[in-house]
DNA sequence: CGGTAGACCTGACCGC
DNA sequence: TGCGGTCAGGTCTACC
């Protein structure tokens, strides 16, 4: 499901509902997501309070009591859900429930297991293996100095550098797309041929793109909603994903499709050079 | 080393 | 109705 935006989206969401709860019980359903879930994964988080939720890159992360840290990754499927009554059944790939005090219910579904829940503490989560090597927030504001430079030692299509979670976190396939035709730049482009300038701009439309997306709660495609159970609206304002033969929100030339390391991309052919 | 293809997994959808 | 093919918002690994 998510890239920043919708990670983002769910982290707001649960933040307001469950910051200061105390995780009661956690019912593990299913032990083999993406990484399987260690042995201890239950006992270490039963009776702990949540502090805050915070993200990093498109990471969601609990801090709990006693600086222990639970790591959320939503994979391509993965949904967070809350429950303030019990559901009559829990669905097919509610893989874990969480129940907390005073009384909410938090499922997490994941029908295609590339989502992963680990456990962390504060004082090592730096050093932890998800973690290491992931590149700079988006939002940093040193992101700006190290961006062109970044591009310009890449020859690898810019679409997949600006993907490169070790170069900068949080740009998924969707927002790749539109961020490079909000550019007018082609998606095969060799990095190292982007210009300082056409970077300046490439850096301020996946910000802007991003930051739109939050605000309107991210985007809902196929089964994907918020924690709240709504759906997000930014999928309403896509220029080119998934919009493949219809016209092009400036020149109404039709819009491409090419496959780009297994991924679709989606590109304006007569404005993305 | 940098870059790319394939693997991981399930479900939805389309054409026959 | 059923079957096979294709596609899906992300990472990780194996290989050139």
């Amino acid at each position: 499901m998510p890239e920043l935006p919708e990670v983002e989206t769910v982290c707001r969401g649960l933040a307001k509902t469950l910051e200061g709860r105390k995780i009661v019980n956690v019912t593990v359903r299913r032990r083999d997501l993406r990484v399987p879930l260690p042995k201890n994964f239950e006992q270490v988080l039963r009776g702990r309070k949540i502090h805050r939720i915070t993200r990093r890159a498109k990471y969601i992360l609990m801090h709990l009591d006693g600086g222990h840290v639970l790591i959320i990754h939503l994979g391509m499927s993965g949904s967070l859900v809350l429950y303030d009554k019990k559901p009559t059944h829990w669905r097919k790939h509610d893989h874990v429930i969480f129940e907390f005090s005073p009384f909410m219910l938090l499922a997490f579904h994941d029908p295609r297991r590339f989502g992963l829940m680990a456990l962390g503490t504060e004082k090592t989560l730096e050093k932890n293996k998800l973690f290491t090597g992931l590149g700079p927030e988006p939002f940093d504001k040193k992101l700006g100095a190290v961006f062109y430079p970044l591009l310009h030692i890449a020859k690898a299509p810019v679409k997949s550098v600006i993907m490169d979670q070790q170069r900068i976190v949080g740009v998924g396939n969707i927002y790749a797309c539109e961020a490079l035709f909000a550019s007018h730049i082609h998606p095969k482009r060799p990095a190292n041929k982007v210009t300082a300038k056409e970077a300046a701009l490439l850096l301020a439309s996946i910000r802007k793109t991003l930051k739109e997306a939050i605000k309107s709660g991210g985007s809902t495609l196929r089964d994907y909603v918020r924690s709240s159970g709504d759906a997000g609206y930014f999928q309403h304002r896509f220029c080119v994903y998934g919009r493949k033969g219809e016209p092009c929100v400036t020149c109404k030339t039709p819009i491409s499709v090419i496959r780009q390391s297994g991924r679709s991309t989606f590109f304006c052919p007569h404005c993305q050079k």
